[in-house]
Formats: structure tokens, C-alpha cells, sequence
DNA sequence: TTAGGGTTAG
């Protein structure tokens, strides 16, 4: 490697472009081996004493592919770096993703004793965010205050985002009130930041505030905002945002359409989706992608089969994340034949090796068709011990099954790697409720109670017009309380008339039946669902989000009230998509 | 020249 010595002095940018090494760099563009050949000229003619030069063919190294080891040799090679070289380096480093080296120019620049401009600090805070390193970035922050930079737009813009990635919402929201001139880039931070921690509603929140304020939302705002809708199932407003882009002239580029297609699909309106999917002009793996989940969480396996047939004639190569979408597609329709096929294909024909998520969707597909011990000899084939997840797909099987001897093995195997894990305690106790051993159920309790494990607690919500209600079970706070449950109640009655037999099983712990009755009737589906009838009209559809899966008497239930209250009814749960109507599911009670 | 955006299992 060669070296540059003496005092060099910069060029000039006229001197420098008429320079026969500057259009050689120039025409090498971002690739390694000719800029590698333009530097070996530099080097036997001695060009090398501008810096200049060697700024813009490290400025195209970084474009190119795996350029880290090149372009820190080319670094280290320079004595006495300046700040212009410091700074291109961090911005160039941090653009182009290479969060760690742009970190490690920061810190050479500190020991050489340059200061930071707010360019610097905007590019080391983002690397510090991709590299989810907090305490990194906290100690940039405190840099930023000491060096004055606490009030810049770019700056503060930065560490909202940094603290939203690195999951400190509260902090990102602090840095964020305190800024003086909001800029788009910063309301779109913070919306995104929401999002992102799982706080759909608050996102909306902010976003509606945004607007109060006579801030213009972009393309960028769009695209978080719909991914909240998508969320929390806020259909209206997703449908909103659609016509304001339509009417606004936005263009519907690739990322915006993914947007737009995740939330139609998850706010259960796949027919919409598939119109936006068609709609993108240049559509990439993500998109494609996007579109077999959408079919996949509605149970249209087929469907899903088909854009897959389709995207191997017309569309991009798929990813890793493509194979995950196709085989929970084929895992929820119980296309199991289709699912074996593409699961071997990936190695095969695609040379991409099956990760936990890819195994997971195996066993749960094949757990699910009732295929067992296949399921059993998939995992024990694995070369290493299965991930946590895989027996946890196992064990959903066993209880779907009710293969009681199994489940409770699977239950206690996994209770020995995971023993803080609320989840698993849950699902032994349902096992022991399924097979009648009740005393087994409260023993489970108590080890919780005990334990101090909490169960998730299970909520969920609706939109009615363009507003999102949250119920959870027994919810109390609403201000329509009472003729909630007394239309609830009539509800039930009616459709204990209909032939409706509670699954007492359903409930946890161990109380009297009828406190049992009382416990599933007040579920926060069926709550969520007596208000949804109660407020909208005759013949309009009830979307209901739910964050945990739906319990089986609740989906017993919601078959009837779909005959009585003669209305379509669509669950998304934390699995899939439920449509009820004329009294049976689309997941044709295969969940 | 800076800051913000889409897809995945249980």
C-alpha cells in the first residue's frame, strides 16, 4: 500500500477535474478492480500528494461492493488526514451503510483533535442508530450539547429516530418537543418512531397533530402512517390516505405501494391490495413479497401459490423473507404438499439455507395438517437443538390435536429452557384443561402467581369512522357501557338458542362454570364486536383487530352472531384472518 | 452534501 508523505496541499476543484487521474476515477465509477487499477496510476506517478484525488476514489470505493478492507487500508495509508477527508469518510460511510467504520472515523477524528460539524454528528448518529448501539449514541449526544449542536434541525431530527431505534420512545419524544422549527423530516421521524415500537394509535395521534399544525405531509409521512393503520386495523384513515395521494397527485412509487397494499392486507381488504399491487410500476421482492403475506393471512393459499408461479416467470428472485411469506400461506390453507416442495426448492433451486423462521413455518404447517410425528422427525432431524420457537410451534400443534402425552413432554422441555416465559405456562395450562385435569391447571397457575409471569393481556379494537376504540376483557371504560353489555348479553342469548354451547375450556383458571360463562362472554372481541353492531348500519362490515390469537369459544360465538345479526365479521388475530358471514369461517376452522 | 419510509414464522 503506498503511502503519502509530505505536505500536500489540496488542488483546486478547476485543476482537479482537468486532471487525466480525476476522469479515470471518473470512469471507473463505483467499481473495486478499476479504481484499484487508477490507484496503482496514482501511486507510480506520484498523484497521490492530492488529496482531492484520493477523497473521490474513496468516495466511489464506498459505492462499490464489499469495499471496507480497500478503502481503510487506502485510509490508514494517509498521514495526518484532514477534516475535509474526516468528514467525507463519515458521511460517505454512513450512507452507504457501514455503520462500524463510520463510528471508527469519528473516533480517529476526536484523537486527532478535528471538530465535528452538524453533518458529522447527523452521519454518526444514524450509524450509531443502524448499529443499535444506545450507549454510543448517548455519548454522541452528549458530544452534540457540549459542542453547541443541541438545538440543530438535522441534528435533533437524527436522535429522534436514534432513540425511537433503539426502542427509547419516551427520550425520542423528549428530544422531539423540544425542537423550535419542526420540519417534516422530524414529525416523519417521530411518526415513524411510534410505529415502530408498536404504538400504532399514538403514531396516528401525532400525525393528526402534524396536521394541526400546518406541517405538509410527504411521501415518507404517508408510508409510516399507513404501516400504523395497518397496525391497529384503521381502515378508514388507511382509506384516507389513499385518496388524498390519489387526489394530490402523489406519486405511488414501490415503497409507498407496499405501504399501501400491507395495510389494505392487514386492515382485510386483500381485494384492494392486490388492485395496489398491480397498480406499481416497478415492482421489487419486497412488493411481491407483500402481496403473498396479504394472500397468506387470509387463508387464500392458492392464491398465494399462483403470484409465486408468477413472480418465478416475471418478478425478481425471492428472499429469504418471500419463502417465509409462501410457507405460512401454504401452512394456514394446509397446502402441505405445495409447502414440502418449496421448502425443498429453496436450497435446491435458490441456494438459500432455511433459517429458524423457515423451520418454524415446517412444523407448524405440518403440525397443524395433523402430520405429527412427521412434524416430530422434522425437528429431530435438525442438526442442532431447535430454537425455542420451533417447539413452540410443536407444542401449538399438540394442542390442536390434543395430543395430550406429547404436548405436556413438549410443554415441560421447553419450561426447562425457558422457564420465564408466560407464554409456554399458558399453553401447558391449556393443554391440561383440554384433557380435564383441572388440578393441573391450577398447579400451573400458582407456579405463575408465584413466579409473578403475567399472561399477555389480550385487547381489541375497532375503527368507526375514520376512530379506533380499544377493548379489553371486561372493559368497563367505555362511555357506553351498559347498553354495550346489555346488547352483548342479548347477543349471547340468542345465540345460546341457536344451538351455541360456551367452551368453558377456554377459560384458564379453575372457577365455577357459571363464573366461567361470564369470564368467555366478556372476552374483548365480543365486547368489540357488540359495539361495532351497535354503531354502524345495517349491512356494513365488522373489522376487528385482535393482538393475541382468537379463542375457540369466542370463534364459535361470532359463527352464530354472524347468522343473527345478519353482518360480515372480520377477526385478524395475531395469526391470521377470520371473515365470518352466514354463520362459518373463511379459515374453515382450520387455525 | 446532512435527518425520515415498505415485506417474514410461532
Amino acid at each position: 500500500m503506498v503511502s503519502f508523505h509530505g505536505s500536500q496541499t489540496t488542488s483546486s476543484t478547476a485543476t482537479l477535474t482537468h486532471s487525466p487521474i480525476y476522469h479515470a476515477i471518473i470512469q471507473a465509477g463505483p467499481r473495486l478492480k478499476p479504481l484499484q487499477q487508477v490507484h496503482a496510476r496514482i501511486t507510480v506517478t506520484g498523484s497521490g500528494r492530492s488529496r482531492s484525488l484520493i477523497t473521490k476514489l474513496l468516495s466511489f470505493a464506498y459505492a462499490a461492493t464489499s469495499p471496507i478492507s480497500y478503502t481503510r487500508a487506502l485510509f490508514f495509508s494517509i498521514p495526518n488526514p484532514d477534516t475535509f477527508l474526516f468528514h467525507s469518510l463519515i458521511t460517505l460511510t454512513s450512507k452507504f451503510k457501514f455503520p462500524q467504520e463510520s463510528l471508527l472515523y469519528y473516533r480517529r477524528m476526536l484523537l486527532a483533535n478535528i471538530s465535528s460539524s452538524n453533518y458529522t454528528f447527523s452521519a454518526v448518529i444514524k450509524s450509531s442508530a443502524d448499529l443499535m448501539t444506545f450507549s454510543i449514541g448517548k455519548t454522541i449526544h452528549c458530544h452534540v450539547l457540549i459542542c453547541g449542536y443541541g438545538l440543530d434541525t438535522y441534528v435533533q431530527a437524527a436522535l429522534v429516530s436514534f432513540y425511537a431505534k433503539s426502542g427509547h420512545v419516551g427520550i425520542a419524544r423528549k428530544v422531539f418537543d423540544k425542537m423550535p422549527d419542526r420540519t417534516v423530516v422530524a414529525w416523519n421521524s417521530m411518526i415513524s418512531g411510534y410505529e415502530q415500537n408498536g404504538f400504532g394509535k399514538e403514531a396516528i395521534g401525532l400525525f393528526h397533530l402534524m396536521r394541526d399544525s400546518g406541517v405538509k405531509p410527504d411521501s415518507a409521512t404517508f408510508v409510516s402512517l399507513l404501516s400504523a393503520c395497518a397496525q391497529v386495523g384503521a381502515s378508514g384513515l388507511g382509506c384516507w390516505v389513499h385518496e388524498y395521494i390519489a387526489r394530490n397527485n402523489f406519486d405511488l412509487n414501490v415503497v409507498l405501494g407496499t405501504a399501501m397494499i400491507n395495510m389494505y392486507s392487514r386492515c382485510g381488504n386483500v381485494i384492494k391490495a392486490r388492485e395496489v399491487f398491480y397498480s406499481i410500476k416497478e415492482k421489487n421482492i419486497v412488493a411481491w413479497t407483500a402481496m403473498i403475506s396479504g394472500y397468506g393471512m387470509h387463508g387464500h393459499g392458492s392464491h398465494a401459490l399462483e403470484l409465486f408461479s408468477e413472480m418465478r416467470v416475471n418478478g425478481p428472485q425471492p428472499n429469504t423473507v418471500t419463502f417465509v411469506a409462501i410457507l405460512s400461506a401454504c401452512a394456514h390453507a394446509g397446502l402441505v404438499n405445495e409447502g414440502r416442495r418449496i421448502f425443498a426448492s429453496m436450497r435446491q433451486e435458490y441456494r438459500l439455507e432455511p433459517s429458524v423462521e423457515h423451520l418454524v413455518c415446517m412444523v407448524d404447517m405440518l403440525g397443524r395438517a395433523g402430520h405429527l410425528n412427521e412434524a416430530y422427525q422434522f425437528i429431530k432431524d435438525m442438526p442442532k437443538e431447535p430454537a425455542p420457537a420451533v417447539w413452540t410451534a410443536m407444542l401449538g400443534a399438540c394442542k390442536m390435536h390434543k395430543n395430550f402425552d406429547l404436548g405436556v413432554e413438549i410443554a415441560e422441555h421447553l419450561l426447562s429452557f425457558e422457564p420465564e416465559n408466560p407464554g409456554h405456562y399458558v399453553m401447558l395450562s391449556n393443554i391440561y384443561a383440554l384433557a380435564g385435569r383441572m388440578d393441573r391447571v391450577e398447579k400451573v397457575r400458582n407456579i405463575m402467581i408465584r413466579n409473578r409471569l403475567k399472561k399477555e393481556v389480550g385487547y381489541s379494537t375497532i375503527d368507526v369512522d375514520q376512530k379506533v376504540y380499544l377493548f379489553s376483557m371486561g372493559d368497563k371504560s367505555h362511555a357506553e357501557t351498559n347498553q354495550i353489555y346489555q346488547y352483548l348479553d342479548e347477543l349471547m342469548g340468542r345465540c345460546r338458542e341457536a344451538g351455541y354451547i360456551p367452551a368453558s375450556e377456554s377459560v384458564m383458571h379453575e372457577v365455577e362454570e357459571e363464573e366461567r360463562e361470564h369470564a368467555l362472554r366478556y372476552h374483548s372481541e365480543k365486547l368489540a364486536i357488540a359495539f361495532g353492531l351497535l354503531k354502524t348500519g345495517p349491512g356494513v362490515p365488522i373489522r376487528i383487530v385482535k393482538n393475541l390469537r382468537m379463542c375457540e369459544d369466542c370463534h364459535a360465538a361470532i359463527k352464530h352472531i354472524s347468522v343473527i345479526a345478519n353482518r360480515e365479521i372480520n377477526v385478524r388475530d395475531r395469526l391470521r384472518f377470520h371473515h365470518f358471514k352466514d354463520g362459518s369461517c373463511s379459515c374453515r376452522d382450520y387455525w
